[in-house]
DNA sequence: CCCGAAGCTGAGCAAGCGCTTAGGGCCTGT
DNA sequence: ACAGGCCCTAAGCGCTTGCTCAGCTTCGGG
């Protein structure tokens, strides 16, 4: 009984946003920034999304920046999660590679909306909070890189461009925020599959 | 003499936008555009970046968003102009694949700025402008997806899905106008070679 | 039964926005 | 010499923006 009306932080999204009114209104900035952009919406837009005055915003955010600050931290945390669980899995190299690109990008395809957010509005946040953003980053560049240089070791890739080849890799599962279409013809998962077997061939040594 | 005064129009970038004022105001906007993005700048920035007042600028342009149209159309001319011209310089389908990826990279690191705005900023158009876009970035991806089913006509490429990878192959182009930097270790040309191979591993046939 | 904290709203402020207008130099054709 | 068109500016209009604040309601603890 009590536990039905508690929030279930670990599948619900955004769940791990209290108390409801600030969940409603990060949901509703979110659809908000995906749709026009940062900039181009306004206070009075998310509060009207989410059923409230546009004062209500300022009782649970300081601004509409922090607003943003506070999608772009949980969205990279939860995308960071996602390609450190794939990667971490076991396998040779090219399994977990797969896995962590299908997943990674089930993720973007998926979550479009908090993805478009995620990864297009880092410049409108003010420089510490950029900073703070960019430290993520980083470390979704060096799951990656490290699956790379693993393969390389082992024989089973053939990567010339370690670095290079990693902000490619990472540069096209980032990219499909911007033209997934939940009208189009494809489902996360299959995108997902194509851009894991993509990527593959992209690292393979020939046989 | 009267030449050495007129605008070098095949050369000079933007040169085929006249008057000088009018040229100057464009290129202002491109940068403020590519920097802040359209709905953080303002007519007063572009307006005095150029060095004008902010009447100036309608003067040439009846508002902001025709402003960010001209941008927008020239921009996918000249990219669509250098996709087709290099998959038409001949050769096998992967020779011309190569060559049509790496100057389309080419050109989206060596013109960073405007690719940003024309690549980022197509939703701030009104609706009439962005379906006249929307049918210049088809022609785009006809031109790669026609060199992609020669390819596997030919038994050169091994390309289950074409619509599905002329999309991961144009969206990785498009993508480095996100992330390159002026300031980093690449050069235009050193990312061009690097993604024209990485793009014929993924379809290429195994040998 | 009352108190104070918490959540929310209606009204509105100061600042900045896109854009307009009146007016003044300057170049060109007659 | 001068009329007429072209560019440009100073000033500012009407509106929207992010954000604030006084006041109302709701609710758990003593």
């Amino acid at each position: 009984m009590a536990a039905a009306e508690e929030t279930d932080c670990e599948n619900v999204p955004w769940g791990e946003v209290t108390p409801e009114a600030a969940r409603k209104l990060l949901v509703a900035a979110v659809e908000a920034f995906a749709e026009r952009g940062y900039h181009a919406t306004t206070t009075r837009d998310i509060a009207g999304r989410a059923g409230m005055s546009p004062a209500a915003l300022y009782i649970h955010y300081k601004t509409k920046e922090e607003l943003l600050h506070r999608i772009s931290r949980i969205g990279h945390e939860r995308a960071l999660e996602v390609l450190e669980t794939a990667s971490g899995r076991g396998g040779t190299p090219g399994e977990r590679l797969a896995e962590a690109v299908s997943s990674f990008v089930r993720w973007h395809a998926g979550r479009h909306d908090t993805a478009r957010v995620v990864q297009y509005e880092l410049d409108a946040l003010s420089d510490e909070h950029r900073a703070e953003i960019v430290a993520l980053r980083r470390r979704s560049d060096a799951v990656v890189r490290g699956i790379l240089r693993e393969g390389v070791e082992s024989g089973e890739f053939d990567v010339p461009d370690v670095p290079g080849t990693t902000l490619a890799v990472l540069s096209l599962c980032i990219d499909v925020a911007r033209w997934f279409n939940v009208q189009g013809r494809r489902t996360p998962e299959e995108v997902g599959a194509l851009y894991a077997d993509l990527v593959l061939r992209m690292v393979s040594a020939r046989r």
